[in-house]
DNA sequence: GAACTTTCGTAGCATTCGCAACGAATAACT
DNA sequence: AGTTATTCGTTGCGAATGCTACGAAAGTTC
């Protein structure tokens, strides 16, 4: 006779860290979706788009950085690109020249007044379409994301 | 005089998409470093493991691939590392020989007998940690996760 | 049962990612 | 000032990722 030492039950679909990853990967894709059908970027090219679009121009790598939740090299790679495209311009910082200056073109307003609008939407039918959960959710994402106090 | 066409507010830190997708990231990559350092496995191989934990031997590529929300190649791929190290046993399933029958090993099944009730813990930590909001993050939760009904 | 279609799993290949190391610029120290 | 440390941004390179096409096996049609 042997054991078999029998599982315990667990079922990762109740599992909440699981559930979230799910959760956040498909809102992700589907904006991801959006964002590359309609203006051919990425998300993490929007972050820095909408960062600079919010703060003013002027940020550094680094200051983005951390504002973003973007890695060091995400941010130059991601600005590189931008650049390239015409959506953002880089310069060093005259006074401190390890800096270098992030500013939006005319060309990355003009998409960004056309963006913003449409980000701004989807916050709205994403509040619509969980009701009265989206408190208790953004209050958790708190909790999440400010795990102090 | 020109128009300086002043853009919209829009503040990306008050954005659910993006409070949601860093979220996830966070609580993903403190189980993920946790996983890592203690059984030396990844997240895909967690899942993996997990399913055929709960849901009993025999499963297919094909089986998990919509279960635990991989592709059908990260599937592939993560049951290959995981008889390299194993934990899984692949074997061709006998009344449909394109199947891949997978299962785990005695290995493997100490290993999830250690590691499911660590995850039970934290389960139960997070729903400590984040309190009464942990209803009104699940809610939203099953609403993102089920666009029906 | 032969031809075609579909399903299953894998692997090739190009892209992306992430770590770590690097050069340039500034700050700190003595 | 000269030396050492630190900060900033970029890049080289190996690993991981994701698309695609492929062969093998079963299902379908005639």
């Amino acid at each position: 006779m042997y054991q078999p030492s029998p599982l315990p039950a667990f079922d990762l679909e109740r599992f909440t860290p699981y559930r979230l990853a799910v959760a956040a990967k498909r809102m992700s894709d589907d904006l991801a979706r959006e964002y590359r059908s309609r203006f051919g970027i990425t998300v993490a090219e929007w972050r820095l788009l909408a960062h600079l679009a919010h703060e003013g121009d002027g940020a550094s790598v680094r200051d983005i950085e951390a504002r973003v939740t973007l890695e060091k090299y995400e941010v130059s790679r991601t600005a590189k690109r931008l650049e390239e495209s015409g959506l953002v311009s880089k310069t060093t910082n005259a006074s401190d020249r390890r800096l270098v200056s992030l500013s939006l073109t005319p060309k990355g307003k003009r998409l960004m007044s056309e963006l913003l609008p449409l980000a701004q939407a989807y916050q709205e039918e994403i509040e619509a379409r969980l009701g009265p959960a989206v408190k208790g959710l953004e209050a958790a994402l708190d909790r999440i994301l400010n795990p102090d106090e």
